[in-house]
DNA sequence: TTCTATTCATAAAT
DNA sequence: ATTTATGAATAGAA
């Protein structure tokens, strides 16, 4: 609990954030709450969305329910064709829930794991 | 001007909304909200973004920077270019990519250690 | 990544 | 579509 100094959220133009350091916090930061935004929207309604977006390596990233994959079928399929009957599939994946129980899953085995041995696996996930 | 009274902003479960009437003011709300999301992050960014949804009767919605399509298609070919030179789990950047790698890593410590205890299923929602 | 102080998003009621 | 009262996201610092 200690009481580190912050001055609070500040307001900021809507330009590239200059600083390189600031800008890597932004992507991290930003790319999560987009992730839990997009989440929320088909927990909320029922319906399906999807997102890409690059980081600054270039790297893509995504998050789609039930997939990005589909998501983006779906979408050019009723792009093309707008007066399609749409069917009711729902089926929500919930990827990131179930993605930081299978993380936490994991990082419980390996830790048991320790005492006998020392894996040296490393995981660059970054999601939470 | 008028002052018409409100509760204020109350906690909802990230549960489909009941309420049709509800659910349909929330689609408002939500893709505007994401939309604005999107669009932050690529103007603090400078790197590209998109997405896609679903509305209650179907009907497709997107956007992109600097297009849907565009993003689509810059996602196809990275995702591909990453594959093909890179075959270790380093670097993941997709999460499904990353979930299935940790569902295989359980499954095989699972397999490995029979005799555990059966861990019950947890489900809450939350938030993060 | 974590914590705090603020700004921002938005559930309810109109 | 708006206002209000709060819950949430997040800029800056460590």
């Amino acid at each position: 609990m200690d009481k580190r100094g912050g001055k609070g959220r500040q307001k900021i133009e809507m330009n590239l954030i200059e600083s390189k350091e600031a800008r890597t916090v932004a992507f991290s930061k930003r790319k999560n709450g987009l992730g839990k935004k997009a989440k929320e929207y088909s927990n909320l309604t029922g319906e399906d969305v999807g997102f890409i977006l690059f980081t600054q390596d270039g790297k893509p990233h995504s998050y789609g329910s039930p997939s990005i994959e589909k998501v983006i079928d779906k979408f050019h399929e009723l792009k093309q064709n707008d007066s399609l009957q749409n069917h009711t599939d729902m089926r929500k994946t919930n990827v990131f829930e179930a993605f930081e129980d299978l993380r936490k899953e994991v990082q419980a085995f390996k830790e048991k794991a320790l005492d006998s041995e020392m894996p040296t696996d490393k995981h660059m996930l970054e999601n939470r």
